[in-house]
RNA sequence: GGUGGGGUGGCUGAGUGGCCGAAAGCACUGGUCUUGAAAACCAGCGAGGGUAAUACCUCCGAGAGUUCGAAUCUCUCCCCCACCGCCA
């Protein structure tokens, strides 16, 4: 959520940069919407102060041994007149609030300055690229095939178990998925000091307005049956980043920031992509990812999104698969985030670098939302924090990028020096 | 599923109809003292809205109700804890 004081103040600024992100915001409907409500809450306060008044007035009489009855006498013209007015005002003031807050929560996060125009992923600007894509001398296939060739990832089994959009892995294959998960946590742990922390994959409706994911993007979702509310989780961000929900951080249990890194399946319904990536595991409705999420006092915000995409790149790095790392345009970034570094992977399958992690610095727009604060000694004051997440990396599709990258001639599949370790010092598949 | 006990400020915890936005302690901030620190003592210290600043309003798990007036009484719901049953 932005500051609804930032609006008021600069609601024709505000608008012209939300247009950078194709969000058109009606000044005029805001303006109107806060005055109507400032108008109502005004009248109905006063009221409210009035009746509170006459009712002390009463105390006061009673305590001084006049009966009830009497003193009510005293007051009585104007608790008749206040209590026909009250109901109907109050009623307005909160209808004009709830509207309020509704379109709050409906604007999403301003972009950063340096973020570029743009549309679409086609106007994303590449940042930086790393490592050649490897030349073969035979005859590359994708993911799917060298899967096939060397066994433990099936497609059509996962569709008769449950349908499209998943897979079953077996033997070598699951481990070297597994090792992967390990390998990056591992690394993110030991290396780069984050703290591990397991969450419930399954999260309530105020987690997902928390980090933005509700009341906008319901669809994405997958909603369970049943008495509560609770919906699968479409990334670890959702349940990590509410770890600081309505919570008041001292400054020394926020240190110079709370850094987590987390290995959760992650769900999504993938509504509206309907013909794209239907092969192979590129997009699942289930999939691995270990994912490093940041909660620091603002200001530093921008530094630890970059130093947060350099730890996911380090695990590309580690695993030698070359990738690319762009800026996002205003029309491909996410609702909630200020700046977004996708990291792209080589692969040699598709010929193309493809999405395997996405860095973002949501300032403190999640904060806001979550009341996520901690208490600024300066001032004495609680104050927001800002959240920097991003995948460190998405699993399932790191697999993709080791079975294409890595692939031999004899149709089997080298295992990155990395992961040897994992696989009990196995060197092939 | 059953029975019982609870949800109050950053934390612990008192408060059963007006004097309560709320005792006390911890934490925090400022001061006295000290060469410095600690201790001790004194003072301050909830959150949100609103205002130029005051006023003023809201908030004691959520919602509805009773009442002139609700943290306090009634109802519904949610959550937590303990014990029993079942269970990975």
């Amino acid at each position: 959520m932005l500051d609804i004081k930032l609006i008021r103040q600069n609601a024709e600024q505000v608008a012209e940069k939300l247009k950078k992100k194709k969000f058109d915001f009606d000044v005029a409907a805001f303006r109107q919407l806060d005055e109507e409500r400032k108008q109502a809450d005004t009248e109905s306060q006063s009221l409210l102060a009035e009746r509170k008044q006459a009712s002390k007035k009463i105390g006061e009489l009673v305590k001084q041994g006049i009966p009830v009855d009497e003193a009510k006498q005293t007051v009585n013209e104007t608790l008749a007149k206040i209590e026909e007015q009250l109901n109907a005002l109050k009623q307005k003031a909160t209808a004009a609030s709830e509207a309020l807050e509704a379109l709050m929560m409906s604007i999403p996060n301003i972009p950063d300055d340096e973020v570029p125009e743009g549309n679409d992923e086609d106007a994303n600007v590449e940042v930086l690229t790393w490592g050649e894509p490897r030349q073969f001398d035979f005859e590359v296939k994708d993911h799917v095939d060298v899967g096939e060739e060397v066994g433990g990832l099936d497609f059509e089994l996962a569709s008769k178990i449950t349908g499209s959009r998943f897979a079953v892995m077996q033997g070598s294959m699951a481990r070297l998925h597994r090792a992967l998960t390990q390998f990056m946590l591992d690394t993110h742990i030991n290396e780069h000091g984050y703290n591990e922390v397991y969450v419930p994959f399954m999260v309530n409706a105020d987690s997902l307005r928390g980090t933005g994911q509700l009341p906008k993007f319901e669809e994405d979702l997958f909603k369970l049956e049943g008495e509560q509310n609770y919906y699968l989780i479409p990334t670890a961000e959702v349940p990590v980043t509410n770890i600081a929900r309505d919570t008041i951080f001292e400054e020394k249990e926020l240190g110079d920031g709370l850094r987590f890194v987390c290995h959760t399946p992650c769900f999504r319904s993938e509504a509206g992509s309907y013909g794209r990536d239907t092969r192979g595991m590129i997009r699942q409705h289930q999939f691995e990812k270990v994912e490093l999420v940041k909660m620091v006092k603002p200001g530093r915000a921008a530094a630890e999104l970059e130093t947060l995409t350099e730890n996911a790149e380090a695990i590309l790095q580690k695993l030698n698969l070359p990738y690319r790392k762009v800026i996002l345009c205003g029309g491909d970034l996410g609702f909630s985030a200020q700046r977004t570094y996708d990291l792209e992977v080589w692969l040699p399958g598709q010929q193309k670098y493809r999405e395997i992690s996405s860095c973002s610095n949501f300032g403190d727009y999640q904060a806001r939302r979550m009341l996520a604060r901690w208490r600024n000694p300066e001032t004495g004051k609680p104050e927001l924090l800002n959240t920097i997440n991003g995948s460190g990396l998405a699993v399932g599709r790191t697999l993709v990028a080791v079975l294409e990258n890595y692939q031999t001639a004899d149709g089997g599949v080298e295992i990155p020096e990395a992961l040897r370790p994992y696989m009990g010092g196995a060197s092939k598949l």
